[in-house]
DNA sequence: CATAACTGATACTATATTGGTATCAATATT
DNA sequence: AATATTGATACCAATATAGTATCAGTTATG
């Protein structure tokens, strides 16, 4: 069971890094070579992060990314949604066939319940909280 | 993000579905015909079943399998172990270069709590509740 | 203004995981 | 002997994840 896939994680340490200085402009290949990331898997993260508006970009000698969203509001769960999909609903199997029947309602129903503990748990961690207790 | 997998949810519903009549054998067909699995998969997964001794089976005709262990010993947490691997450390990447370096151990940190709180809310789900939720 | 250092967009490939099919031997019932 | 079953196991398909490559466009700077 598989919680936090590369890209999340990979996510995560990007943010991680540029909140060191919030000022300049990183680029991908520094964050990489810091991070020990796949470069072009980095950039397409990147990307992605850029169009979520956590990052802001700029092209050409001297860009790179930098942060602007507060470390305190990014919150992992964000990113999980991001870069896997958010909590999915176990949809009810083989066309209501099934569903009209209790049974598996009654699993899914608390497979949503625990879905929802797990998302909250991840709001709870934030960039922010990360580098916090990295210092600790 | 995916917390139960299709094959361990049709273990819960075969067993669910011999759990219904614990005296005699259910062939495989006959469960999957009942819970609309496809029949070769649902074999396989009762092999599993039999293996970690949940199940009984008989060869032969008239064979099939009974269940054996009580509907309230039967964790889902132990299910999701069974099909899906049990809760996995997310290994500290890259050959420790990153691991000697806090960054990532905190998320590591937080990860394995989150773990830990999804096997405990499955442990508290076993096929009893969900049979007796189900006639509520 | 040419060049180098960048990102944007996007297509492609590789690997792993999950889901599903098939087959044959062995066994028990009738 | 015929039939209905499981055991074991090999194989294939679909999906998800991870990683690579390329080209066009942009900006800084000598």
């Amino acid at each position: 069971m598989k919680l936090i896939t590369k890209n999340t994680d990979y996510a995560i340490r990007a943010l991680m890094t540029i909140a060191l200085d919030r000022k300049r402009f990183f680029s991908a290949k520094e964050i990489a070579d810091i991070q020990d990331i796949p470069y072009h898997y980095l950039r397409r993260i990147l990307q992605i992060l850029a169009k979520n508006r956590l990052i802001e970009s700029r092209e050409g000698a001297g860009g790179g990314v930098k942060l602007i969203a507060s470390t305190s509001s990014i919150h992992v769960s964000d990113l999980i949604r991001m870069f896997q999909g958010d909590v999915e609903l176990a949809e009810c199997l083989v066309k209501g066939k099934i569903c009209s029947n209790h049974k598996t309602c009654v699993l899914r129903h608390e497979i949503k319940r625990i879905k929802r503990i797990i998302q909250e748990e991840f709001g709870k961690i934030t960039i922010q909280t990360l580098l916090s207790k990295e210092k600790e």
